[in-house]
DNA sequence: ATATGATTTAACCAACTGGTCAAAGATATA
DNA sequence: TATATCTTTGACCAGTTGGTTAAATCATAT
């Protein structure tokens, strides 16, 4: 069993810890992961995970700001940009889904922590500055302008973000339902980066 | 203590334990859920959980079938019917979303579910009669009609289910954000049948 | 009244869980 | 080489979990 890395760099006892840790709590949850399944995936002593992180608690929450700020700033920063509406669309729909194939568990990970702890979630959503405001201000001076019919910014962002991020999390069941194969799924996966787009920018154009 | 019911009919013990049972599984999960939660809630002994159901899968199975039987059969059955695609796409989203309202916690309560066995959620789909051919072979026909441009009946299903279910798993992070109480939330979920509707038949209407 | 079968309970158990700890290995420093 | 510090380990612990069981209670028919 050698999980030493060969550079001796990056790949200390830490960092195995930790993409363990993910793996485990993206895939099974907070509730559903198990200390020991982590320190098997890491090759290492249970008590080492208690040696680096305190607690299971403290574990999750390094996993999870980690992943929140991989993840959010990003899509975030397209957002609040002073982007178009439709420009906006067109990015986050293409950033977000690209960020999901390179990470498709994060969609399952955040739904879990929603059930668990929303008021995290949202405290760090704010934190980075994500704000519907700016948005609704936009979303009404394009509409004074003619080129967009009114809509509630919840509404445009709930659009805009479960149609991407829905078939991450239900992708078992629409694979099963549809017999589409790895392959077809992910085509199917890189079409929505047009599609979504499309159905978003058509519904609200004036 | 008065678990009794007064009319001495249909609210016997059995009742009482699968009523309990699945307020703590569609809010916790199963790995989140405690035999002993289920058991207070229903205000009776532990053992009484296995005096009527063998074991925690057992009671589980019995929520699952019975969340599956109430909530899909009714928006199946409308996809495949012998209505316009249009007529589907506002039946659905209305039903769908009515049914969510009555039971807020089933949305949360079939994604865990996805993450910890989706073959027998895909197993139970197809039981009912549900087939993405069918609806591809009515996209096909509408779309040489004239009537609508052609879209993969993958995309079409996977949107139209998003839009209506990711606002009942969001809903706190989405309360949180917009700073939306519960009445203004209860209105933009009612706007959302109009709104779901119009985005996904304005985008493929020719 | 009482025998009988179904229901309910308190007490208990083995397995598992997160977490601890003392001791053993490393590693660097002097 | 001796020593001090950091890392890693196996053994262990207390609390929790799903599940069992023998006895008590209840209902019902005779």
């Amino acid at each position: 069993m050698d999980n030493v890395n060969m550079t001796g760099l990056d790949s200390n006892t830490e960092q195995l810890i930790l993409k363990a840790a993910r793996s485990v709590f993206t895939n099974k949850g907070f509730d559903g992961a198990r200390m020991q399944e982590i320190a098997d995936v890491a090759g290492i002593n249970k008590a080492l995970l208690h040696y680096y992180f305190r607690s299971k608690d403290k574990l999750f929450e390094a996993i999870f700001k980690e992943v929140l700020n991989t993840v959010f700033p990003k899509i975030i920063a397209v957002l609040m940009s002073p982007l178009t509406l439709f420009e906006k669309i067109e990015k986050v729909s293409y950033n977000y889904i690209e960020m999901l194939k390179q990470n498709p568990d994060l969609a399952i990970f955040v739904f879990h922590e929603i059930s668990r702890n929303p008021e995290r979630l949202v405290g760090n959503f704010k934190n980075v500055g994500a704000d519907f405001k700016i948005i609704q201000t936009q979303i009404t001076k394009e509409a004074e302008a003619g080129i967009i019919i009114p809509i509630k910014a919840e509404h445009l962002i709930a659009n805009l973000i479960s149609l991407c991020v829905f078939p991450f999390i239900a992708r078992p069941v629409l694979m099963g339902m549809s017999g589409m194969n790895k392959d077809e799924y992910d085509r199917f996966i890189e079409e929505r980066k047009q599609i979504i787009p499309h159905t978003l920018i058509t519904a609200i154009k004036k």
